[in-house]
DNA sequence: ATCTTTGGTTGCAAAAAGCAAGTCAATCTG
DNA sequence: CAGATTGACTTGCTTTTTGCAACCAAAGAT
């Protein structure tokens, strides 16, 4: 993942999405803050796929320089930072799951967490409206 | 991009799908073969990317292990190599398109190649119907 | 016969990934 | 209140991947 600062490759929309999210691990910590509700480096960290922490580190750093995040102090406990994802990181949940259909039916060692899919299957919208409403709702929550 | 004969990170469809197309290059191929047509070598150099040609050899490499491309000799000039997306390389329309769409919202330096857009927004359905065949006839016309 | 085009390969330097270990402040535990 | 533990990193080092420039060989054009 390309700093927010370097210049693009070129002005097509699919090579500058690539110049933030074309790396192995970035769309993973975003599916993880989507889909998951991931919120803390802990839990990023006992994904299956198992990402270095300073490989973490420095995602969670980048995403955050490019706005698909936040972080905060937990105000529960002071150790903790909660990473809140944005409206601009939500808005990848489409490109996302058009990415779980494909591994889906071409992968054949991959497993779907069926109810996500589904869900989101049925209505596309209802689903991504009730992401957002959460995050809203989180927001509210863990306000300073 | 990984070799088709690795091990996936995990059994997520996400995650196995990175495992393929997870860098900064092999999803720009994919869109150059995809939407712009782009069969020879040269082709894919041309693009604004500027990909550095040992990269591409192994991007190339890597796609037919994948089984998204297949590698051809050109009946008409026999210094030259026709790359043919296969369906499972097709079927990654969808989530480019939704990369597009992203990408044209979130990221101002990007300009979107609008008819392609509009065609696909307007029914993903013919969109998709219309690539397949056409790649269908293009394989009549270079059988052996 | 020589020049150009096409599709690469090779060599090398720089950047990024991967791994294990260490740091450091906050907090729980006795 | 000392000591252990948790949580979020950082550091150092090795391996792998990029990126760049140069080189090369086969086929076709002149």
């Amino acid at each position: 993942m390309t700093k927010s600062n370097q210049i693009s490759r070129s002005s097509c929309p699919v090579s500058c999405a690539l110049d933030i999210l074309g790396d192995k691990w970035t769309l993973l910590v975003v599916r993880d803050l989507i889909f998951f509700r991931k919120r803390y480096f802990g839990d990023f960290q006992n994904s299956p796929e198992k990402i270095a922490t300073n490989i973490l580190s420095d995602r969670l750093k980048k995403l955050e320089e490019c706005h698909l995040l936040l972080r905060r102090r937990d105000p529960a406990n002071a150790r903790k930072i909660i990473y809140m994802p944005t409206e601009k990181c939500v808005d990848l949940a489409p490109p996302i799951m058009e990415l779980v259909r494909w591994g889906a039916k071409y992968v054949p060692e991959s497993n779907v967490h069926e109810n996500l899919v589904q869900r989101f299957e049925q209505d596309p919208v209802e689903f991504m409206g009730e992401i957002r409403l959460s995050l809203r709702k989180e927001n509210e929550a863990n306000k300073e």
